[in-house]
DNA sequence: AGTTAAGCGAGACGGTACGTCTCGTCTTTTA
DNA sequence: TAAAAGACGAGACGTACCGTCTCGCTTAACT
C-alpha cells in the first residue's frame, strides 16, 4: 500500500538544484542568491525547489553540504598541542578561504533565521566539535591535560577566538595566531 | 560663499526615523524591517531616508545606537580575575537580552555587507574591547598577570567564547559559564 | 487474442470525473473549475482525465450535459402563441435559476473557445431550436402564421431577446417580458 | 491640502499600458492576454498596472475604450425602417470583423466577471442602445409606428437577434439577414 | 523684502524577487 | 494495460520592497 508510489523523484533535479546553488553562492555571496536564479540556472522549475525546500537557506545549506569538499583530516601526532593547534589551523585557514567565507554568511544569515541556525549546527559546527572533543579526550587520557579538564569549554575557547576574529572584530587571523591561542590556554595566562 | 544655505536639516526628522528604526527593529527584528515601514512610522519620506543613510544597515546601526539603553559601567575591584568576570558577565547577560539578540542579528547582516562589519566593529566592538584591555592592563601592572601576558589575545579569548556560543554554537549560556571561562583561562589547562 | 487485455475502463472513474465537475461548476463557476480540483474530488489521477478529455471546457461541458436536469417539456396546448410563450418562458425561468447561470457561463467561455463553442451549439442549443422549430412549423400549418413565415428568423428574434438580456444587456427578466416579447412579434410594431 | 501632492501620473505611461493592452488582444484574443506581457511590452512595472486596475478584464475594457476605432454614425434617413436597419447592419457588420470579435470575448468573459459585466454595459452597450432609442423614438413621433410602442422591447428584438447569432447560435449573418430580421418585426408573423 | 537653495512629504514608477497556483506531460507502481 | 500517485517545467498570478524620480510646498540664509 505505502512504499513508493507515484513517478519517483528525479535525483539529476535534485543535484543540478543543489550545484546550481552553490555556485551562485561561491559566485555572489548569500546575499545575492535566489530561487528564481537558482532554477533558471539549474532549469528547474521553482515549484520543484519550493516542493523540496521551505526557503533559501535550507537550499543553500544543502547545496554547500552536498558540494563543500573534502573533509579535513584529524591530526593524531600524538601530542594534544600538536593536534589541538593543527586542528585549529585548518579550521582558520579554511574560513578565510573562498569557500570558507561562504560558511561565515551563512552562520551570519542564520542570526535572523532559527531553523538555519539549527542546520548548520548539527550539519556542521557540531561535527567539527566532535572531531575537537576526542582530541582533547585523548590529551586528558595520555595526562597531557588537567583529569578534571573542561573539554567543551576548552573547544569554546580556542575556536570562540578563532571565529571571533572572523565574525565579531574582524581582524585577521596572522600567522602564528592560532599557536598563541592555544599556547596561552594551555599555559594560562596567572602569574 | 558655500555655508548653510536652504533649509536646514530638521533633527526631529531624523529622530522620527532614528525612533521607528529601532522599534521596528526590537517588534520584528532585522530582517523584516523595511525603509518603507521605517518611512511610514516616522511619518517621513523614502527619500529623505536615502537621503541621508546609504542603506537599510546603516539607518538601523545608526538607530541603534541612537536609542540603545545605557552603558554598562566598567568594574573596578582591584582584582583582575573579577572585574574581567563582571565585565564578561554584564556582556554576556546583555546578548541574551531582547536588546543583545538585536545586535547579534546586526552582526548576523554584517557578514553580507561590508559596510555595515565596520560600522558595528568601530562602533560597538571596539569600545567594548577598549574597555576590557584598560581592565587586564591593569593586572599585569598589579603583577597579577604574566608581565608578557598578550592582552589583546586574551579578549579574543573571553569574549570569543561567548559570542561563539551566542552566534556558532548555540548552547546557551548558562550561570557559571564564564567565571569558568575566566577561570581556565587563568590557570590553563595543561597538567 | 487481441480482445480486452489487461485492466479495463472503469465507468466509475468517468462518473466520478463528470460528477465532480458539475458539483465544482455549481458551487464555484465556471472560472474557477480547475482540472486540478475535479482530480482531487474525484479520486482521480490528472492524467486519466487528460487522455479523455482535450481540456477544461470539454470535461465541463460532458458534466453538464451528463448531469444537468431534466429536459422540459415541450408544450402542445394547440396555441402557437401559447406554446412559444410557454417555451420561451421556460427557457427564462431556467437560464434565470443557479443551473442556467452556469451555462451562460459555458457560452461566455465558448467565445474565446470555438471547440467549446461548438459543443454547445450542437448539444444544447440546437436540440432546443428544434423544439421551438417545431412548434412554429404547426402554427404554420395550422394557418395561425404566415404562410412564407422564416421559422428560423423567428426563432432568432425571441431566443435572441431573451439571451441579449441575459448575456450583453444585463437587465432583468421581469415577470411578463416574454409575452410582450412574442405580441410584439406576432402582431408587428409598423402602424 | 488636497490637490495635487505628490509625483503626477505619468500620462505616457497610461497610454503605454492601455495601447499594449489593446494591440495583444488583437492579435491574440482575450484569453491569452497576460498583465505580464502588457506590462512587458508597455515597458512598464507590473505593479503599476495593478496599482490603477483591478484585474485583467479592466485593463483591456480601458484598452480597447481608449483605443477602439471612430464611432459610428447614428443615420437619420426619415425612416425608421432605413435607419434601423441601417445601424443594426452596421452593428453586425462591426461584430464580425477582427475588432468585433474583441467585444464578443470581452462580453464571454463578463459572463463570469461581474466588475466587467458592468463595465462593457455601461461603456459599450449602453450608448449604443441610447442611439438605438433615439431612432426608434423618431420613427413614433412621426407616426410610422404604433403609439404604444415599447421602445426597449424593440431594440431587445432587434439587436437581440444579432448577438443571438454572433454569441449563442454561432451561425454567420448573412446579407441581408438584417433586413429580415426589421421586415419581420414591422409586419408581424401572425397571418 | 525678495530671491534662492535646500529640506521634505507625497506618491508615481521600473525593476526584481517572492511564494503560490494551475497547466499539461511524464514516469513509476499497483491492481 | 488502465489507472493512481505524484514529480516536473513552464509560466502567470498578485504582493512587497527596492531605490529613483517628480512635484509643490516650506524654511531659512543671502542679497
Amino acid at each position: 500500500m505505502t512504499g513508493k508510489r507515484g513517478r519517483p523523484r528525479n535525483v539529476e533535479t535534485q543535484n543540478a538544484i543543489l550545484t546550481a546553488a552553490y555556485e551562485l553562492l561561491l559566485e555572489n555571496g548569500f546575499a545575492s542568491v535566489t530561487i528564481e536564479k537558482i532554477a533558471e540556472r539549474a532549469q528547474v522549475s521553482k515549484a520543484t525547489i519550493y516542493k523540496w525546500w521551505p526557503n533559501k537557506g535550507a537550499v543553500i545549506m544543502d547545496g554547500y553540504m552536498h558540494e563543500a569538499t573534502a573533509r579535513l583530516p584529524v591530526p593524531d601526532t600524538g601530542s594534544v598541542f600538536e593536534d589541538i593547534e593543527l586542528h585549529a589551523s585548518n579550521l582558520a585557514r579554511f574560513l578565510t578561504s573562498r569557500e570558507g567565507k561562504v560558511i561565515t554568511e551563512i552562520i551570519g544569515e542564520g542570526q535572523s533565521d532559527p531553523a538555519l541556525a539549527v542546520e548548520y549546527q548539527t550539519r556542521y559546527i557540531q561535527p567539527r566539535r566532535r572531531e575537537a572533543w576526542g582530541i582533547i579526550e585523548k590529551g586528558v587520557e595520555r595526562g597531557e591535560l588537567k583529569s578534571d579538564c573542561d573539554i567543551a569549554l576548552c573547544i569554546d575557547l580556542v575556536y570562540g577566538a578563532i571565529f571571533y576574529r572572523m565574525l565579531v572584530s574582524g581582524e585577521p587571523i596572522e600567522d602564528g595566531y592560532v599557536k598563541r591561542v592555544v599556547t596561552s590556554l594551555f599555559d594560562g595566562i596567572q602569574k
